[in-house]
DNA sequence: TATTCCATACTTCCATACAAGTAAAGTCTA
DNA sequence: TAGACTTTACTTGTATGGAAGTATGGAATA
């Protein structure tokens, strides 16, 4: 007999809540700023508040939420430090994962597939598919540098830049981001180092630009 | 009136409660496996159940605790995979600090004092201030960079690497830590960046000689 | 002796009630 | 009218009871 159940019991409904609340954070359903109840989410849901009191808590944990005591809870603000450590954790993390993939020539076949999904994505104007390609297409480099649970840590810190997507992918040119996409795995393909490193900071630093332009169309979305 | 407070009003009690145990867990006062129960810890501060479960939520957010449903909660048990990744992020972000810093020759003082209280540690065996002091080199090297926020961010990476270092520094040459830290600061100090990354990484590889280590003395605090 | 079944004592999970604190509206007073 | 005070309607925080699920030990059965 196996000690690890096969079948998944479903989640606790607490958990079940705080991924539908995180789902509509990402996405931008639910702007920063906005105000979340306990009472008004329980009954909406027809539950009591305090599986729904249990859900904030992991929110606010992630970052995404905060809760004031006595005071009301809401959805936490993009901080834009948050943001560009992350960006910067990013760049380093991924440059040196670009070198070992470079460096061990893995067969690199799911990059090549996302890409064209993006391809696609970009032409059918389907901005949820474009981002969830574009994740997948980085979390293949690490999988191909051997290195799954790096990207695990990574996704978490990501949670603020997610939302940033959502919002800019909208806005800004995203035959831009597949030519940077291409120009990396090109490098990684030839096994070059150095140029995979270059494309992949280069690439990573598109958001340096995009960033202050998005502050600046949304000032009250943002916090330092 | 100033619209923050300037007196931190006292943390809600579930938050002290997950501030207690979190410090008890990193410190391994709480053996990876243990067993966690909100009954058993509620009477025993006298409080209801409720703060105590919420605090353990608080934990198993941060990857210390696991609740498994209608059996019970434990402390995690060290996770190696996750351990391994921490490591290899904070080798690719504090390489890149580094470099960062050698460029930009700022004041480095925070880092020679550091150096100096890890000596006086070592000499007394003082265990808990050296791993202190240890984690405020680091710091000050991500506060000399500009980026304080970069080091908020490993810290989180961190907790799992926290309770394995407290295991490890009670059995592993102190002296040789010293000795990979003036290395850093001598790169850094002569505007060396290059010498400066390899001499980061070269101390931030040390746990991987550590590890197998400590998991073949301890087997039953890992988990893959 | 080995195996199956079942009662019992746990565990976490959810619902409900109440306590404590905050903010904003309304009211009184000068 | 202006300002201080009070009331009132919120908010999250905590306590407690019961529901649902799990593991364990003992009894019945082969």
């Amino acid at each position: 007999m196996p000690e690890h159940t096969i079948l998944a019991r479903p989640a606790s409904t607490a958990q079940q809540v705080h991924d539908w609340l995180y789902q509509r954070i990402i996405r931008g359903d639910l702007p920063p700023g906005a105000r979340l109840s306990e009472t008004e989410i329980a009954d909406s849901i027809g539950l009591s508040r305090q599986p729904v009191r249990e859900a904030f808590i992991r929110l606010a944990g992630e970052g995404l939420a905060e809760i004031k005591p006595q005071r009301g809870t809401y959805i936490g603000k993009i901080s834009v430090r948050a943001v560009l450590s992350a960006r910067l954790i990013r760049e380093a993390v991924e440059s040196d994962l670009a070198r070992m993939v470079a460096d061990a020539r893995p067969d690199l076949g799911a990059m090549q597939s996302e890409l064209a999904i993006q391809d696609q994505a970009d032409k059918a104007g389907d901005v949820a598919e474009f981002i969830a390609s574009d994740d997948r297409f980085h979390q293949a480099m690490a999988l191909a540098a051997g290195q799954p649970a790096v990207w695990q840590d990574l996704e978490r810190l990501k949670s603020q830049m997610n939302r940033l997507r959502h919002m800019s992918m909208r806005v800004f040119d995203r035959s831009r981001t597949i030519a940077q996409h291409r120009a990396v795995l090109d490098a990684l393909t030839a096994g070059d180092a150095d140029a995979a490193e270059t494309a992949i900071r280069t690439h990573l630093r598109q958001m340096l630009t995009e960033l202050p332009e998005m502050a600046a169309a949304h000032p009250d979305y943002f916090t330092d």
